[in-house]
DNA sequence: CACCTATTTGGCAATATCGCCAAATAGGTG
DNA sequence: CACCTATTTGGCGATATTGCCAAATAGGTG
């Protein structure tokens, strides 16, 4: 197979934007419900706009929409498969090779 | 949910680990079957100490083996289960909402 | 041992990421 | 409109990532 940069700096860039630990916790607290900012502010304490940053970024990459009610925005996730993925990593965490085929 | 900052440090540090162009390609690659470094070097373009550090980082997150063989080093994947995930990330590439659900 | 190939490590410059603050924007209420 | 809350944007300093080069390490061969 051949390296095609422009095919893998698309997927890199989904990926990356789940390895960040504030983004991978709002991505699994929205697969719960809806959250609008100020919760998900409250909930990691950082600075708003921190928090705003890294929604944005979750947004660009198409794996959450907004949507403004009032003058609160709530974040919806768009991919629920995404928490299929995360089973995978706790193997990995886990150093389990048996159970890595399969945590799907 | 609260969020637990070491938690979802620890698993945001294995999903980085796929958070780039070249190491996705390898992780992919891997799949097909084991490779050496001077096969995956040759494959992408980059220096080889750009190849063996961004193996190393694959390594440290447990997500490749490496095997020395003579003067060789193979790397082979330790996790197949993360193919599963690449399904959904092609899904949220195409902003396909529907298929979102089921691509694992 | 001298020499070659394969790989890793150290270091550096360029660039990207992160979290804060301050300011701007937008909606709701009196 | 004045004012308050919620959110985003711009910018800054600190830190991390990336890819290259040079040097170090390790195995194989004559």
């Amino acid at each position: 197979m051949a390296y095609n940069q422009k095919h893998f700096v698309e997927r890199a860039r989904i990926i990356k934007a789940l390895g960040h630990p504030v983004r991978l916790f709002f991505i699994e607290e929205l697969a719960r419900q809806e959250r609008c900012v100020c919760e998900l502010t409250e909930m990691v304490g950082f600075d708003m706009s921190t928090v705003s940053k890294h929604l944005s970024v979750l947004k660009n990459a198409g794996l959450v929409i907004d949507d403004k009610r009032g003058n609160q925005v709530f974040y919806q996730l768009t991919t629920p498969c995404i928490l299929n993925f995360f089973g995978c990593v706790e193997a990995v965490l886990n150093g389990d090779p048996a159970t890595t085929n399969d945590a799907c």
